[in-house]
DNA sequence: CAAATATGCAACCGTTTGGTTGCATATCCG
DNA sequence: CGGATATGCAACCAAACGGTTGCATATTTG
C-alpha cells in the first residue's frame, strides 16, 4: 500500500499512467515520446509503477509492453478514501463545533 | 492536486490522518503522543497536510486544534481513481489481448 | 554474420525529504 | 508578575529521490 502512494506521488509517474490510460499496452520507447526525459529515467519510473503493481509489463520479443492494473487504485479508494470520505459529514460538524467552541471562549 | 499526492506519500502523515480520523480536532501535543517523533517533526508533517488542505488548523488560545478536511481526498477519488477504475474492464481485456498477441507470436 | 533496435544495469550527482537540536514567542495560571 | 505550557522558526544532517551518462545485453533484420 505504501509503495502505491509513493508511486503516485510523482507527477511524471502519474503522467505515465495517464498515457497508458490513453492507450494501453505501449512499449517503453512509445512512452518515451510523450515525456521529455531519458529512456533510462522513464525506465526507473516504470520500475516503481511496476513494483507498486500499478503497471504490468509484458515481454514480446525485444519489446516490453506496459499494461495498466487498476486493482491497487481500487484498493486505495476502498480502504482509504471511502473511509475518510465517510467521515465527511462528521468532520464538518466537528469543525463547526470547533468554531462554536472558539467563539464563546469559556473562561 | 500534486501537493495532496505528495502529502499522502508518507506513512507518518497517513498515520496522522488516521489519528485525526479516530478523534478529530486534536491539538499538536495530543497528536505527538501517538507518534514517536519530535514535536517539531510532527509540526512539519502537519504543515504539509495543511498546505495540501487535508487538515485545517484552528487556534484556540495557545492551542492549535487540527481538523480533517475530506474534500481533497474526494477530488482525488473522483478525478483520478474513478477515471482509472472505469478503465478496469478495458484494461483487463487489453491485457488478455496482449497475452493473445504474445502467444501466437506472428512471424 | 553484422548492423540496427529495444531494453537493462550501475555509477554518479544535485536537490528534496524526513528528522533532529536549539532557541524564540505567545498564552495560561498561581 | 513569573513560571509553566503550547507552539513556531531556523539551521543542520543523513538518506532518499529524480535524473543523467556510459556501457552491456538481447532481439530483429538485411
Amino acid at each position: 500500500m505504501d509503495v502505491v502512494f509513493k508511486a503516485l506521488a510523482d507527477p511524471n509517474r502519474r503522467a505515465l499512467l495517464d498515457q497508458l490510460h490513453l492507450q494501453n499496452g505501449q512499449t517503453l520507447n512509445q512512452l518515451c515520446r510523450h515525456l521529455r526525459m531519458t529512456r533510462q529515467g522513464i525506465t526507473k519510473h516504470l520500475g516503481l509503477l511496476i513494483k507498486a503493481d500499478l503497471v504490468v509489463p509484458l515481454w514480446r520479443g525485444r519489446e516490453k509492453l506496459h499494461y495498466l492494473n487498476p486493482a491497487p487504485l481500487k484498493q486505495i479508494s476502498e480502504r482509504w478514501i471511502d473511509k475518510h470520505k465517510a467521515a465527511c459529514l462528521r468532520a464538518l460538524t466537528d469543525l463547526t463545533k470547533g468554531l462554536d467552541a472558539l467563539k464563546p471562549e469559556p473562561n
